[in-house]
DNA sequence: TTTTCTCCGATGGTATACCATCTTTCGCGG
DNA sequence: CCGCGAAAGATGGTATACCATCGGAGAAAA
């Protein structure tokens, strides 16, 4: 019998065979085969917290539920050790929130925490953006330049997630090109946080050239090295962007409370 | 016998009685006694999180040096689950290094990485004296200048270690004031991974007038609620600790490849 | 019927055992 | 003497077992 971690991450039938009840003594080491087939070269905590954020940030784990580790772990046919791992690498992301001796639950970001977080991403995202003026190198604007193109020419066609995840990583590769990595990390791990919020916000208030202007004035700020319009031109991008979560929560929570 | 973890962290005989070798069939629950007689309400991991943290802010563990699980849980006298979990805290907080199948190791923070990471914390705490503009409550304020008032008056003689934490408290303060949690916690997230960088700068180039007048600066900036002052009267000041911390290690780097 | 108390099940925290991998060292052949 | 390979030790990754705690269900008393 595979085990459903298997089926989930498209490992092959050599690896991870699990008879259930038959202890670990004989299973092979995931990572051990992962690594030597090339197949991963995560440790199992990683592809469950991977597995795990995807779920929360899709809307399959809703925020307020519990997570439990012997469910999850009897779900995905692993010990209980890797998941408790995952759920703390999820804590510390802001994903889940920590009980002294109760079940962590998805975190349930209400207004106020989301504004909060908006407000710090807007100050590292414009840092990025200043410092990307200095650092940059070609080949990264030529990236954001394809991305922004691509969004331009493509918004209509494609599907909204996708959309969604392109326009994503215009914004992680202005914080790439930062050259900082300290802020690049910092950056992604409040991008990831409101995932959810953007993205219930993005596929609400599509606006093809709202989105394509603001790049297209963030690119050319940058191509010309000007900083200070660099920062104004993310902080007219961002600030459109808060105010359509904002609407979006607010419009969730009046459903809610229907 | 008394483990060293109870030593260590000052908690009576009653409690964390370990035999070594009787295994934990009939050892209390740490937390469980300490939340009964009101000592620690951290688990045990959280615990040695904190020891370990200050051991490498400290120096006790220095930079490169490897971590190994093994030999800290034997060191303390616990098993090896909570010492991974420490771990984990520790290196998403930059402290420690994971390396795939290897021990981790103390972060060494090279000069470009301590740089990035000034550079950020700048961000954050400049917009962090923006918002107490607006947020800060006057209790606040009032703590705020209880600080300055006591390094102004203690400064020669008070440790310089304890005014280094006084110093800390008043920048950690600026954040909370903030009004904005996540934005607190990455701020103290930045000032934690440049402590020790930050204290070997303090306790070289002590300077009591520099250090009031700054406080001084961005506490009138404060008062007076004005956003734009007071995040360049930050900006000072960190600017001055950055090229204070920079030569530091510059001297530190420099002593090393003698 | 309501309230309180007790007990048990659910759940997280910790300890221990085992396995895969990597490193190092030692021995053998050149 | 040198280089290569195999075996053993060190170390992180995972599985499993046990314990303390907490909350709710059910019983007992008011």
């Amino acid at each position: 019998m595979k085990s459903r971690l298997a089926t989930y991450f498209g490992i092959p039938n050599l690896n991870v065979l699990k008879i259930p009840g038959s202890g670990q003594q004989h299973v092979p080491c995931h990572v051990g085969l992962c690594r030597k087939y090339r197949m991963s070269k995560e440790s199992l905590a990683e592809q469950i917290a991977n597995r795990l954020r995807r779920d929360i940030l899709r809307g399959k784990l809703l925020p307020g539920m519990s997570v439990k580790e012997r469910d999850i772990a009897a779900e995905i046919g692993v010990s209980r050790t890797p998941i408790r791992e995952a759920i703390r690498i999820l804590s510390k992301e802001g994903l889940v929130e920590l009980r002294p001796s109760r079940s962590p639950i998805v975190a349930l970001s209400d207004m106020s925490e989301v504004s909060d977080q908006i407000e710090v991403l807007v100050a590292l995202e414009k840092l990025s953006a200043e410092l990307a003026c200095k650092n940059a190198s070609s080949d990264e604007i030529k990236h954001l330049s394809d991305i922004t193109d691509y969004m331009a020419n493509h918004f209509d066609s494609t599907d909204p997630l996708d959309m969604f995840e392109i326009d994503m990583s215009f914004h992680t590769a202005i914080a790439a090109a930062s050259g900082n990595k300290a802020l690049a990390d910092t950056h992604g791990t409040f991008l990831r946080r409101l995932w959810r919020a953007r993205y219930l916000s993005a596929i609400q208030k599509r606006n093809r050239d709202r989105v394509v202007n603001h790049h297209t004035a963030i690119l050319d700020a940058l191509r010309a090295g000007d900083g200070t319009a660099a920062r104004d031109a993310i902080d007219n991008h961002l600030q459109h962007l808060a105010r359509d979560i904002r609407s979006v929560i607010e419009q969730e929570t009046a459903t809610e409370s229907e």
